[in-house]
DNA sequence: GATCAAATTATCCAAACGTATAACAAACCC
DNA sequence: GGGTTTGTTATACGTTTGGATAATTTGATC
């Protein structure tokens, strides 16, 4: 028995994978697509780098893993927020876009993380078609939120919509995230209410709790 | 005379740094900032690795002038559009909407080298404070045109208004860009109109030539 | 046309990269 | 509790990286 060998336990396939995979987000997060080198994420795993081709091909397979781990997480997140909302359409959909709009969706590190995934996407068409997933499930859920309004719409004004919305709400997640300090407190969730609202012939602003919880803004 | 040196002819500081910094701009398009090595960037601009320290004190130093021209010449892009055009300014603010949402600025590769910079910005103070001023030098331009369409508006009004659109612009250049097959042609432009023009509560699309070159656009 | 500063190339270096493979040991089975 | 499997570590390899320095050629000056 060699007495430097590290000490080690073993554990189930599951938990390796997705320790690899969080360690692989951290530090992208962190230090950019660069910082994510074997060595780095096993360190950051706390294994060894061998491990990472026991569980994956290779890099790019992990690389691919921990960027279909992060769209599914994100566009989770907006139809976590509207369970256990009241029934009330405005106020659903009011409670979709805030929480796109509110961290741990915006954040710069998620915003770092998902831009330093974008040259792949472009090459790998495997990981286009889970950008691509992501963005449709995302859009239509809040195109289901929209069609529930009380309105009348065509199916294409509602695609239309849809679109619109979502990409507002894309741009106010990039530069709220980007240029934190840019924005009063609650000003990014303000304002893509108003304009959705706008774009919608609905007032978002009156059926939303502008401060769900004022105590934790200001903390 | 060393028979197989290479061949080369002098040229001007000015031409030799803009070379480099197209080069950088191309391979971190093409293949993501992993690909823009020192000597890939020397080679795609015809000299070799060694110059690129004669001009810029290091990789990084590079890097930076490089993001710094994308943002120069992306914001630059929608101030030109409105040059030339009429003096209403319904027409205007179209003409601003549409060049942006249109290509070259509406692409996938500027989408990916813009993302290939995002960690470097959160990184390296100097690169935020160019994002910075790039994001509301644009703001700013499109205030402006908001500021004087035929309405009255709060001044706090007209920044939430400037923050919104400039946001749903993104959003449709980042989606609209990524998935180019996933819309109509002339969808994101139709949209982006439609919806600035229901935040502004003005009608856009009857002010814009929505086909300004229908030939091309069919081609 | 000899001189000379500057532009450019060539070469070298230590470090870090992803991958491959062999050695080891922890947990499980009978 | 001995044997087997396989999760895990250790080590080595060839390549590529950014950076440093030396050698050389260019174009301008006088």
């Amino acid at each position: 028995m060699d007495q430097n060998r590290r000490a080690y336990r073993r554990d189930s396939e599951e938990n390796r994978r997705a320790a690899l995979i969080a360690a692989t987000q951290d530090l992208v997060a962190e230090g950019g697509p660069q910082a994510a080198t074997v060595r780095a994420i096993a360190a950051r795993a706390g294994v060894t780098a061998g491990l990472i081709r026991h569980y994956f091909q290779s890099k790019d397979e992990l690389t691919r893993a921990a960027y279909r781990s992060l769209i599914d997480g994100m566009t989770s997140k907006g139809s976590d927020a509207i369970e256990g909302v009241g029934a009330q359409p405005e106020e659903r959909l009011a409670a979709f876009v805030s929480a796109s709009l509110r961290p741990p969706v915006l954040d710069i590190a998620a915003v770092v993380l998902w831009a330093g995934y974008m040259h792949k996407v472009r090459t790998d068409p495997e990981l286009l078609t889970v950008h691509e997933a992501g963005y449709l499930t995302y859009r239509d859920a809040l195109q289901a939120l929209i069609a529930a309004l009380p309105r009348t719409a065509t199916p294409e004004q509602l695609r239309g919509e849809a679109i619109a919305c979502n990409a507002l709400i894309d741009g106010l997640w990039l530069e709220g995230s980007i240029l934190q300090h840019a924005f009063a407190p609650g000003e990014i969730v303000r304002i893509g209410l108003q304009s959705v609202g706008a774009i919608l012939g609905v007032d978002l602003l009156a059926h939303s709790s502008l401060l769900p919880d004022p105590g934790k803004i200001l903390s």
